[in-house]
DNA sequence: AAAAGCCTTTGATGCAAATCAACACAGCAT
DNA sequence: ATGCTGTGTTGATTTGCATCAAAGGCTTTT
């Protein structure tokens, strides 16, 4: 992240090259229960690395289900009882919370590797929905059962610190994006972070297909949705992108980081 | 929090009606080390409640050094080495962050009982600054030694996770502010977070110090100073609170919470 | 006690983004 | 096809807050 900003913090894990399996979702097997975590090529993501054979056997009998969520329907909503993280196998969810007075905002966005649901255990019950945007396969981890094997795997125990404290990190960027950024460069970072994101999952470093609409995109900005189209229509004016529906290609990244980062060009 | 907003979450161990000795931080003793956690007046606030005697003496062990910040100093920066979460015994720090081009952002305001430095653990590396706005003292907790105990000590292990996840949820409520409420929403939110939390360490609920400028203030509700200035002399001049200095006491917290809630009043 | 420096307040002005509004377009069902 | 609904674009106007500017009040220094 020497580039695209420091708040936009990646995990740390992200060596592998991952499989594109994810990418043709069409014919998952709803019922694929016998995937284990030891042998699942989301793995480098979600779970930690180096565990020796007996470990990585305990932790295979943390997934206890893998339950598939429906475009549209909720993981989780808030007021739910807290029993399990989630890592999420394929598709895409974003998380939002919601004031007493109705007031909405999506908190992130979140895809294959991981893991959404940490809100929950500060008082047993969620605060946040997690809604799919696209139908979305995940991996329930019971959190007692998490917090068990932890207490015996010094790895597992560290990596879910270091989820916690990365999601921590991350939400100092977005407060960063929120408080002192423009609309220009919220969006080349939100963008700048997508990619970078789907790159790391063996994805095109270049094109995107957003999962969700310019609300969405608004809503966790900070703006409103004509001017998120407004502003990528004037990266696609400047030839930074180019822009049909929710389909991006992202012409010239490093002028967007050079909005990012401050320098105002052209 | 039915009124002043879902998004400021009060920890959860705050039955115990806490001394007021913090008040008078004017005689503390630099080189207190004897005071063991088991009798330390802040132990509601930072250590899981329900231990027996044993694991009492086992997190006793956990407090190694209670340095003493000075006002205006840091207690760690960010690229520091990450090795231990601080407990503030005394005082109060801001934690802020800075992105390469140098805009900076305070990300949140820490009073005695909480916990600072989550943020390091994602990387080894401290992501944000904790400055003393005053004179602070706090305890090092060493965090591989809070692991080692965590991992015997079910109590201590979950009260580690509920502190994180607090946190992640604190930012939530920062998100909704900073992407959604207006200059007015926002100072409501703030001074009532504040008087909240201070009043649950034993002081008033109506009277409070501001130990921050307008300009750290502001630079945490993604505001200007003079926005900040001119937002207190409106609730000023509107009857709900008294300005003076650094000052503020509450008149009208209904009032206050009524803006945070969107009714917009009078 | 005077001087220097920081913090705060208040006013005048400008601008970026919200709001209001209209229309275009895709996907879907009928 | 035709209409419907959700989504996206673009334009006109408003507005809340930032910016620029100046002066007064505390606090600290010497």
């Amino acid at each position: 992240m020497s580039t695209s900003a420091t708040f936009f913090v990646m995990p740390d894990a992200f060596g592998a090259v991952l499989s594109r399996a994810q990418a043709s979702g069409a014919k998952l097997d709803k019922h694929f229960i016998k995937t284990a975590c030891s042998s699942c090529n989301m793995r480098e993501l979600c779970m930690p690395i180096g565990l020796d054979a007996d470990d990585l056997k305990r932790v295979d009998e943390l997934v206890t289900k893998r339950p598939f969520v429906k475009r549209g329907s909720a993981l989780f909503r808030a007021g739910d009882a807290f029993i399990a993280l989630y890592a999420i196998r394929s598709g895409f969810l974003k998380t939002t919370i919601c004031s007493e007075d109705g007031q909405t905002q999506v908190t992130g966005f979140q895809m294959a590797g991981e893991i959404v649901g940490l809100d929950g255990i500060a008082t047993d019950l969620h605060t946040c929905d997690a809604i799919a945007l696209e139908d979305t396969e995940v991996c329930a981890l019971p959190f007692d059962r998490i917090e068990e094997i932890a207490r015996e795997v010094k790895a597992l125990q560290h990596h879910v610190h270091k989820i916690m404290s990365r999601e921590i990190v991350r939400e100092h960027g977005v407060m960063l994006l929120l408080g002192n950024m423009r609309a220009e460069e919220r969006l080349a970072a939100f963008l700048l972070n997508l990619v970078q994101r789907l790159h790391a999952r063996g994805f095109s470093s270049s094109e995107v297909i957003l999962r969700m609409t310019r609300e969405e995109i608004g809503s966790y900005l900070g703006l409103t949705l004509e001017t998120v189209s407004r502003t990528f229509s004037r990266f696609a004016d400047d030839g930074m992108i180019t822009v049909n529906q929710r389909h991006i290609h992202i012409q010239n990244p490093e002028a967007l980081k050079r909005i990012v980062s401050h320098e105002l060009c052209h």
